[in-house]
RNA sequence: GCGGGUGUAGCUCAGUUGGAUAGAGUGACUGGCUACGAACCAGUAGGUCGGGGGUUCGAAUCCCUUCACCCGUACCA
C-alpha cells in the first residue's frame, strides 16, 4: 500500500509547515496563518520534482511578497534525513524540492516488497461494488459496442478490486419481454419460409434479419419437421422458440466473452424477476409509495415528480426544473405486461435490497442516456439513493471505419461486425489494448483495416516489447556475466543519475497514484496510459544508459531498475487481459 | 425545444485540486545499430486550446454566452 508519491507530498507539506512554525517562532514571519498551498509536480524537471504554492497562497495572510515568504521558509527548512536534498525558490515564488537518493531506493523497494500487489489503494475500503456490463440482448451475436463495453467493463473491476474494492462482476440476460418476442417471432417466421418458400411467407419488419437467425430456424426446423407448424399455435411455438433461441445463444456469448478474457461471477436472468414476482411487488412498493398512477388503462410512473425531486435535491433552482422538458413512464402496459423499465427498477432494487450492494457501477451505451436520471430517481422514489450509490458509466459508441468510411452497425440489419469475428482477425492483446485506449466518454473510430495489421501500429506491441526487452537483458546479463537482479536493500540508489534513470523511477512511484485515479474516476484507460509511458521511459533509459561492462555497483542498480520497471509492467498488463511476453 | 457527449498540432488523443515555455502517438522531413532486442531512440516542423465575455496574482481547466458535430427525448430494450 505504499503511494511514494503521496508520502514525497506529505513530506513536502510537513516540512514546509515545520519551516513555518519554527519562523514564527523566531518572529519572522506572523504567527497563527492558516495558508492552504497546493503541492503539484512541475512538468519541467528544472523546477525540481514537488512544487509549493505556499508563499503564493500565503501573501494575503502574512500581508507579505511571496518571495520574500519563500526566502524566510527557505531560512527554516530543516532537510536532514528527510526525502529531498534541495529547495529553490523560482518564479512568482514556488518552493521548489529535489528529491534524493533515499526516495528513489525506497521506490525500488516498495515496489519489490510488493510486487504483483503493488499498486494496491484503500479507496473501496473493502465495501461492496457491482460492475455490470455488457448485458447484451441474447438475440443475436455481440457486436464491437459490446466489444468495447467489455473491455472497459472488466478492466474496471479489475482497477477498482485493486483500489480495496470487493468487485463482483454481471451480466443481465434480457430474456424477457419485447425483444425476446420479436426474437421468436423473426424465428418463426424463417421457419415458415422454410415450410411454404421464401416468398410465400412475409418476415416481419422489426425482426432480426440476420444469418444467426435463419440458422436456428435451420436446426429448429429440422428438428421439428413433421410436426411443424401442425396444430401447435403460433404463440406456443413462439415459447418454444425463444427457449430453443436462448439456449443456444447464451453459451454462445459465454464462449465470446470467455475468449475475450472476460469471465462473470453472474449471469442475472431478467426472467426470474418475472418469474418470481419480483418485478409485480416493486410495482407494487411504489404504488404504495404514491408515485404511480393510471392513464390509458396503463399503470404509469410519475418519473417528472421523482426527476425535480432529484433535481432540486442537486441544486438545481425550481425555475432550471421547470424548463425541463420532462415525461412519465409506463410500468405497466395495458395488456398487462411489465415494461423493461419496470424491470430495470425491480432489478436494481435487487442489487442493493437483497443483495446489499454499496456502489452500483453500469456501464452503457451512450445511446441510453435518457435512461439514466430516470432510473436513479425511480430507486430514489422507493428510499435506496439511486442518485448517489448508482453509478452510469456512459460509454460513447464504436464508430465502424472501413476504408476510412463509417459503417452503419445494427443488429436488426444483421450488419454488425461480430466479437468471435474481430478475435479470428486480431489477438485478444491487441483487442483489449484498443479498446481501452480511449476514455469512455470520447467516441472510439475503429478502423478495421488499421486494427487487422499486426505491426508496431498498435501501441500495446510498444509496450510488450518493452517487458520482453527487459526479460531478455536480465537473461542475458545472468547468462554471460552471471550477473542476477539483488535485492534492494543492497543497491545503492545514489548512483543512478542520470535523467533517464530519474526519469524512470519517477515514473515507477507513479503507478499506485494512477490506478487510484483510474478507479476513483472509472477511467481505466488511464493504466494504458501509464503503461504506454512507463515504456516510453523504459525505452529511453535503455538507449542512454548501458548494463553490460558498466562497474558493478552501476550494473547492479541499473539491474534492478530494469527488473523493477518489468514487475510493474506485468503488473499493470496483467490488470488490463494482456500478456506480458517475455519473448516476441 | 429540452437533455447528454465532444470540440486542443495535418490525423488520433492526453492534460490531475486552476500554476511556470500547452504534451504524446501518428503522418512529413533529418539522423542513430561490427556495442545488452532498431517492434527502439534522438532531432526538425506543426497551436488565436471552436468564438466572445467574466472571475484572479495566474484559465485548456471555473462561471456566463455563442457556434459546430454526434446521440437521446417510445405502452422498444
Amino acid at each position: 500500500m505504499t503511494n511514494m508519491i503521496q508520502s514525497a507530498k506529505d513530506q513536502v507539506a510537513a516540512l514546509t509547515e515545520a519551516a513555518y512554525e519554527r519562523a514564527a517562532a523566531a518572529g519572522s514571519l506572523p504567527a497563527g496563518a492558516e495558508v492552504r498551498a497546493t503541492i503539484e509536480i512541475p512538468k519541467d524537471t528544472s523546477h525540481g520534482d514537488y512544487a509549493s504554492s505556499f508563499a503564493m497562497a500565503g501573501a494575503k495572510a502574512l500581508r507579505m511578497a511571496p518571495r520574500a515568504i519563500a526566502q524566510t521558509i527557505v531560512d527554516n527548512l530543516e532537510l536532514e534525513g528527510s526525502y529531498f536534498s534541495r529547495v529553490e525558490i523560482a518564479g512568482p515564488g514556488f518552493l521548489n524540492f529535489t528529491l534524493g537518493p533515499k526516495w528513489y531506493g525506497d521506490v525500488l523497494g516498495a515496489v519489490e516488497q510488493e510486487g504483483a500487489t503493488y499498486g494496491s489503494g484503500s479507496g473501496g475500503a473493502g465495501k461492496k461494488v457491482m460492475v455490470e456490463f455488457v448485458s447484451a440482448n441474447p438475440t443475436g451475436p455481440m457486436h464491437m459496442g459490446n466489444a468495447r463495453g467489455g473491455v472497459l467493463g472488466d478492466t474496471l473491476a479489475n482497477v477498482l478490486a485493486r483500489d480495496g474494492w470487493n468487485v463482483w462482476k454481471e451480466f443481465y440476460v434480457n430474456d424477457a419481454g419485447n425483444q425476446i418476442n420479436k426474437f421468436a417471432r423473426s424465428i418463426y417466421a424463417r421457419c415458415m419460409q422454410l415450410a411454404l418458400g421464401e416468398d410465400n411467407y412475409p418476415f416481419p419488419e422489426d425482426g432480426y434479419h440476420g444469418e444467426d437467425v435463419k440458422e436456428l430456424a435451420q436446426m429448429f426446423y429440422v428438428k421439428h419437421a413433421y410436426d411443424f407448424p401442425g396444430e401447435t399455435s403460433e404463440e406456443d411455438w413462439f415459447a418454444e422458440m425463444a427457449r430453443f433461441g436462448l439456449e443456444r445463444n447464451i453459451p454462445k456469448m459465454k464462449a465470446d466473452l470467455n475468449k475475450y478474457g472476460i469471465q462473470y461471477d453472474q449471469w442475472f436472468l431478467e426472467s426470474s424477476l418475472h418469474d418470481s414476482g419480483f418485478v409485480a411487488d416493486t410495482v407494487r412498493l411504489l404504488t404504495e409509495k404514491g408515485w404511480t398512477y393510471e392513464k390509458d388503462g396503463a399503470l404509469w410512473l410519475n418519473t417528472t415528480e421523482l426527476l425535480k425531486k432529484k433535481y432540486m435535491a442537486e441544486g438545481k433552482s425550481q425555475e432550471q426544473v421547470d424548463k425541463l422538458d420532462l415525461k412519465d413512464d409506463v410500468l405497466r402496459r395495458a395488456n398487462g405486461f411489465y415494461t423493461y423499465f419496470a424491470a430495470d427498477i425491480a432489478y436494481h432494487r435487487n442489487k442493493f435490497e437483497e443483495r446489499k450492494f454499496d456502489l452500483v457501477i453500469n456501464i452503457w451505451g451512450a445511446d441510453h442516456h435518457g435512461h439514466v436520471a430516470r432510473l436513479q430517481a425511480a430507486l430514489d422514489g422507493l428510499g435506496l439513493d439511486g442518485s448517489h450509490r448508482l453509478v452510469i458509466v456512459l460509454m460513447q459508441l464504436v464508430n465502424l471505419l472501413q476504408d476510412g468510411k463509417p459503417v452503419r452497425m445494427s443488429k436488426r440489419t444483421g450488419k454488425a461486425i461480430a466479437l468471435h469475428d474481430l478475435l479470428d482477425e486480431i489477438s485478444v492483446d491487441a483487442a483489449r489494448y484498443y479498446f481501452n485506449n480511449r476514455a469512455a466518454t470520447s467516441p472510439l473510430d475503429f478502423d478495421l483495416d488499421l486494427a487487422v495489421r499486426q505491426d508496431s501500429e498498435n501501441p500495446v506491441y510498444y509496450v510488450q516489447y518493452a517487458h520482453a526487452r527487459i526479460c531478455s537483458l536480465i537473461a542475458r546479463l545472468a547468462e554471460e556475466d552471471g550477473a542476477a537482479v539483488p535485492a534492494a536493500g543492497s543497491v545503492d540508489a545514489g548512483v543512478l543519475t542520470a535523467p533517464e534513470e530519474l526519469a524512470l523511477m519517477k515514473s515507477l512511484a507513479q503507478y499506485p497514484e494512477e490506478l487510484h485515479l483510474a478507479a476513483r474516476d472509472y477511467d481505466p484507460s488511464r493504466v494504458n496510459r501509464y503503461l504506454t509511458a512507463l515504456a516510453g521511459d523504459f525505452h529511453r533509459f535503455y538507449n542512454a544508459c548501458r548494463l553490460k561492462g558498466e562497474e558493478s555497483a552501476v550494473l547492479s542498480a541499473r539491474l534492478k531498475l530494469a527488473d523493477t520497471v518489468r514487475s510493474v509492467l506485468a503488473n499493470g498488463l496483467n490488470l488490463l487481459g494482456v500478456t506480458a511476453p517475455e519473448k516476441m
